[in-house]
DNA sequence: GAGCACTGC
């Protein structure tokens, strides 16, 4: 089997091309855009080779808060800092962003441009105006990204480099480098729309399309057009992505300049499976083995899978196989497995040492891949079912499926080799599988409801949605499903053709990040004396469950969870992580419900108040018993079943209120209470007298 | 009698 060589101890030189709005064949083999589509357009480009590094000195350093502690590790900071791959297109890089209002750059993970580029605006001094405004999709990112950058510049956290991410703030008035969930600024944008606080706006991650980065695109450009209308200092706006199809993203920004910055600290080399693998959990339990064979020791070996379920398996599988005779010359393994679901401190387990002589596998899902970087990964088994995107620095993989590990000549080899090589990913899957991959898939928000984005742009005074400038326009189906819900949850009304404005109700609504429908709830609970039972209800269903399923103790949970008695909270499968966050999200929303004046008043264990006060938000999600007794849904008419984890599961009231519908087998039902008809037409009656429901 | 994972305010 080819290419099993020990890694380099030499560090791999990185080479470095700058490229101004080209596009740039990167590598030899496809290049696969997190979103898994290709760019492997050729391209005849200017390469502007960069003069020469080195001789650039910070202007500006930080406030010195450890100078006399820290200044050799200042000193190696510095030399890090210089290293990376975007440090020698500073000056180009520089030139084009105070040239352009809006610059896309592109940049493979580890080239530095989401900790170093924000350092060179503020260097510069280009933040006089305004703070720096870094959006990155995930918490953790903000986290992590502005505490290394508060330690490249010496400075402590909160003071000239902050974060902001829900439940967590660390930014004080001095704060000029802010890193922030995408989440958090469009939070801001409905006080601030013209979000006049920053000079620049970074939009971090772009290729991964979420909701909020879309909705986002369209409020930093109309951000930019206000400003200039009244003649405030303008918006500047700096798009980052990994490698993608940039002709989309350029024109939406009125074809606005794209830069490239290419090359990794540490090349990953590939190999793809020589032929289809039919059982994928196999071919990954058999590749780990084979690597476990050929590597050194202390080499970890980190396996994407789908599930909490197969992970658990493969756990057990690899531990009875590890005892096994025939692997007694090589390191001892340690497996772990690893999930969002686990508790905390089996997670934190993962990042414990390998000791001198062992090798640690971690079986995981796509967690590992965005959230949790364990170090001293070297070899990836990608399943081909686990999302993978980059997970070892400067890789750029993908979905795939793995390889049977027992012939040695298995593998086919892509990419560089050889010396600079940091790292080996085996995809049990083959090229031509890759290659025919998913192409573009659909944007989340052209299949999300979009109820939660309308109201928060109607709160950011955009009137018309239709009109509204999205990179790509949900349908019109879609948008008019959802203006419908807010008209009839009474947070909306239509002023004239096309044009929307939020009632009294609606703007109140619109300051809970939750659901429209439950932020409706909380509003409703004064109505029925049942705000305090409410608070506890929303937070559970906005938040993660409560609940852990250990596999193996299946039974157990399910009984435990039935007995329902005060003892039932106590060592009774609750997920505490989760039970504490939803503690969180509960004092919010109290926090949001005493700003709007909503009072917090408690029914006293008198559960029909609170099952109608659930009907205020959710009467639209209502199922009626039917004479053969299976249930229709009154809004769309369609069957759905009472979900078999539902205490009503097995009985049959007439009418019953539910969260959500899930698709698998049949369309269950989930969440469920059972509801009066009398009730359902005292709370929302214009809406039930079209429905005919019995009374 | 069920059955994917992860993310955000």
């Amino acid at each position: 089997m080819a290419g099993f060589q020990e890694p380099p101890l030499k560090k791999p030189k990185t080479d470095v091309n700058f490229v101004f709005n080209s596009h740039l064949p990167v590598q030899q083999s496809p290049i696969r855009g997190v979103n898994g589509h290709f760019n492997n357009k050729q391209h005849a480009g200017n390469f502007l080779f960069p003069k020469g590094p080195a001789t650039f000195k910070p202007k500006v350093q930080g406030n010195g808060a450890n100078r006399n502690t820290k200044s050799s590790d200042q000193l190696k900071i510095l030399k890090q800092r210089h290293a990376l791959p975007i440090f020698p297109a500073r000056p180009r890089l520089l030139k084009e962003l105070k040239k352009n209002d809006v610059v896309i750059v592109i940049g493979e993970t580890g080239s530095g441009k989401t900790t170093q580029i924000p350092q060179y605006l503020h260097e510069e001094r280009l933040d006089r105006k305004g703070a720096i405004c870094v959006t990155q999709p995930r918490r953790v990112a903000a986290i992590t990204i502005a505490k290394r950058v508060a330690e490249e510049m010496d400075t402590n956290l909160g003071e000239l480099v902050g974060y902001s991410v829900r439940f967590e703030e660390s930014v004080s008035p001095s704060t000029k480098l802010k890193y922030m969930t995408d989440g958090m600024l469009l939070r801001e944008a409905i006080s601030d729309p013209l979000l006049s606080k920053y000079s620049w706006v970074i939009v971090d991650e772009a290729h991964e399309r979420t909701v909020s980065t879309d909705v986002l695109f369209g409020i930093i450009k109309d951000a930019q057009k206000s400003r200039k209308a009244f003649a405030k200092y303008p918006l500047r706006v700096i798009i980052m992505s990994a490698t993608m199809d940039v002709d989309h993203f350029s024109n939406y920004f009125n074809k606005c300049p794209v830069l490239y910055i290419e090359g990794r600290q540490h090349p990953i080399e590939m190999f793809y499976a020589r032929e289809k693998q039919e059982d994928y959990v196999l071919a990954a339990m058999s590749t780990v083995i084979q690597i476990h064979k050929e590597a050194p020791p202390q080499h970890d070996i980190l396996v994407f899978l789908t599930g909490q379920e197969e992970i658990d398996a493969v756990v057990h599988n690899i531990r009875l196989i590890a005892k096994d005779n025939s692997l007694a010359e090589f390191p001892k393994i340690r497996v772990h497995a690893l999930y969002a679901a686990l508790p905390a401190h089996q997670q934190l387990d993962v990042f414990r040492a390998t000791a001198a002589g062992e090798r640690k596998v971690i079986i995981s899902t796509n967690i590992a891949e965005t959230s949790i970087t364990i170090p001293g990964v070297r070899y990836v088994v990608d399943s081909g079912r686990a999302k993978v995107r980059n997970y070892l620095p400067g890789s750029g993989f993908d979905v795939l499926k793995v390889k049977k590990i027992s012939q040695a000549q298995a593998w086919q080899r892509t990419g560089r080799a050889g010396r600079e090589t940091s790292g080996f990913c085996y995809r049990a899957y083959t090229l031509e599988e890759f290659n025919a991959m998913a192409v573009n898939p659909v944007p989340e928000i052209l299949r999300s409801n979009m109820s939660s984005v309308i109201l928060q742009l109607l709160a950011m005074g955009i009137k018309n949605i239709l009109t509204f400038d999205f990179i790509d326009k949900p349908s019109t189906e879609y948008v008019q499903q959802a203006v419908e819900q807010l008209t009839l949850l009474d947070a909306a009304k239509v002023v004239k053709s096309d044009m929307l404005e939020l009632t009294e109700t609606g703007k109140k609504m619109a300051q809970f990040p939750l659901d429209p429908r439950y932020a409706k709830i909380l509003l409703s609970g004064p109505d029925y004396g049942c705000t305090d039972e409410v608070l506890t209800i929303v937070a559970i269903l906005s938040s993660e469950s409560i609940y852990t399923n250990p596999s193996g103790k299946k039974e157990a949970a399910v009984n435990a969870r039935r007995k329902f008695s005060s003892m039932w909270c106590h060592e009774n499968f609750l997920n505490y992580r989760n039970l504490s966050y939803t503690v969180e999200v509960r004092k919010q929303l109290v926090q949001v419900c005493q700003r709007c004046g909503i009072s917090i008043v408690s029914c006293q264990q008198n559960l029909d108040s609170v099952r109608r006060c659930i009907i205020a938000g959710l009467f639209t999600n209502v199922a009626e018993l039917q004479l053969g007794g299976k249930y229709l849904t009154l809004d769309s008419r369609q069957e759905a079943a009472l979900h078999p984890a539902s205490v009503l599961f097995g009985g049959k009231p007439a009418y019953v209120l539910f969260t959500e519908l899930v698709h698998t087998g049949k369309t269950y039902m989930h969440i469920n209470s059972a509801v009066d008809a009398q009730w359902l037409f005292e709370t929302a009656p214009e809406y039930f007298r079209k429905r005919h429901i019995k009374i």
